[in-house]
Order: C-alpha cells, then structure tokens, then sequence
DNA sequence: GTCTATATTCTGATAGAC
DNA sequence: GTCTATCAGAATATAGAC
C-alpha cells in the first residue's frame, strides 16, 4: 500500500491551494508552511528557496500534463470530447496544477516553457482527430476560455453542454 | 487641446504596466511610483494607500467596458465580430484595463464585480445579436481563451482568423 | 527532518519640508 | 503636489539546536 504524501508532496500541494484560493501574492513561505502543517524551516529543508517550490510545481504540472495527453490521444470519445471535458473538470490534481501555474506564470520574464510546450501538445493531438486548423484552434481557445474563467473564480453553467453542441454541429 | 495626462493617470498607466510586464507581486508602490516618474510619497497624495489604486483601477476598466458596451452593440458589423477583434487587439486602453484587472483578480476574496457584469453585459449582446444560447456563450469562450493566453503572454497566431472562420460556418 | 531564533531586505504607510 | 526621511511589519533566507 502506498505511503501518505510525503512531506515534500504536501508542501506543494499546499503551494498549489494558497495559489488557487488567493493568488501569488498571498503565496509566501509562511502562509505555504502554515497550510502544510510545518515550520518555515521545515519548508526551506526541502525547497532551499522559492525558486525552487516554484520549479517544483513547474515540474508536478509537466508530469501530470504528460500523463493527460497519452491519456488524450488514447480516449475512446475522441481527443476533442476528452479535451474539453478536461477542460471544465476542476478539482484534479492537472486542473489544480494549471490554474497554479497560470497564477505563477504573470511574474516569469520568460514565457513558461511548460505551459507553452503543453498548449502545443493539445494543439497537435486536436489537429491529428479533427484535421481541421480553424476547429482545432477554436476547440483549444474554448478550452482556454473555461481555463480563464476557472482562474478567474467564475463560475459558467452549461459551458461543456454548449461546447459540445457546437462541436457537434461544426462536425456533423 | 487636451492637457498632458495628469500625474494620477500617468500613475494608473504605470500600476496597469507593471501588472501587465512584471505580475501583481513586482507591482509594489516603490515600483509603480518608478514607473510613473513620481516618488512614492506622490503616489500616495493621489492614492492614500495601495487599496485605493486598485479601486481607481477597477473604476477605469469600468469606465472603459461601459464605452466598450455601447460601441459593441452599435458595430455596424455586428456584436459578435466585434467581440472577437475587440478579444484580440491588444494594446488598447481597455485590453491593458483587462488584463491587469484579470492579474488583480485572482487576490480579490470576492469575486470582482466589475469583471462579472462585464461578462454579463457582453453575453447578453452576443446573445441579442446571435439568438442562439450555446453559440453565444461559445464565442464568449473563444474571447476568454483570446484573453487567457493574452494573460498568459502568449501569442496566437492566427486566431481571429480561426473564430471567425469558424463563426460564418456556423451562421451559414 | 523538523524546529526556533535571528539577520536582512522589502513593502506599505506617516510626517513634515519645500 | 511633490519630495525626503523614517518607521513598523512582513518576506526571504541562514544557523544551529534537537
């Protein structure tokens, strides 16, 4: 049977939840120790700085994004369904680890390769289904659209619904 | 002839260019006063304190999604492609409003209510204009996606041209 | 591996001169 | 209206005990 979550785990785990409920700013070492049940220094022992609990979560989410598109290219209902039923999910552990990360990336000076890498990933696994520029571009900007909201803390009833009968309508 | 911008929206300009470059936690008064060309103690003459700066920011997007109201639904082209030139053009004073109050957004506890009836308001248009729920609610979601990677400092080529191909299929 | 104590720098804000 | 000087508190990080 598997251990509970290391230390380390919870540790970005609660990185990860202070960045979702309130936002880079209020990310510090303290409150982020604080809601891992462990000092400060505790922290420092396993992130040496904060650029590394940042790289931290930057690598949690290019495993989870790996994991999504074999998961992706592989589903039954297609890689357009899968993707935006992904898309509105929340509460996994890829949707947490996204909106996380969009939160960090407003302060990196270079883009965040991760996200980007990943974008173009999903782009590509639409592409190859649909074979369709324009679709696989509007599927992928609608699921951002839902990204945005879900970051914004907005809530947007029947979202999924109304994707998938455009989706339907544009194929059929 | 109008005046020079005075100091206090010289120093609107630098809170939305700090937020826009750097995020909202390089977004300090020390920095923004830099930005402005002004001390931090005549930053704080027009701003009494950081909370006020980010109302007079909230106060400047609203302004400016009101004017953003009435030319959408008076666009001759109609509401919904101007919805979507509009969700791309960056630069202009309102997508600067946008996107700094989207990067302020994520600390506020409430949800921002400037942002939400803005959302409303440009659903409704697009719905008046577009009489189909799942369709209205569909372009807002590609302009949130536009906006998402906007935030996210990402370009995307090719996306206007994208949505409203995929828009006149939709119609016709 | 985890904690407490401490040093250092940054941030928001006040007071008062000009 | 704008500036400089200054302060209190917060944030990152180090050192060393346990």
């Amino acid at each position: 049977m598997p251990d509970a979550a290391s230390t380390r785990d919870r540790l970005l785990d609660a990185f990860e939840q202070v960045l979702i409920d309130h936002g880079s700013r209020a990310a510090t070492l303290d409150a982020v120790a604080a809601a891992a049940g462990v000092s400060k220094g505790g922290l420092l022992y396993h992130f040496p700085n904060k650029a590394a609990l940042e790289a931290g979560q930057r690598e949690r989410l290019r495993a989870l994004g790996e994991a999504d598109l074999a998961a992706m290219t592989a589903a039954p209902e297609g890689a357009a369904d899968y993707y935006l039923v992904e898309s509105t999910s929340s509460g996994g552990a890829l949707d947490r680890a996204l909106i996380a990360a969009a939160r960090l990336s407003e302060e990196a000076g270079e883009h965040d390769s991760v996200l980007d890498d990943l974008r173009a990933a999903w782009y590509h696994a639409l592409l190859t289904e649909l074979g369709d520029p324009a679709l696989a571009h509007v599927i992928q900007l609608v699921g951002d659209g839902m990204y945005y909201n879900a970051v914004a803390g907005s809530r947007d009833e029947g979202a999924l619904e109304h994707a998938r009968e455009i989706l339907s309508r544009l194929r059929g």
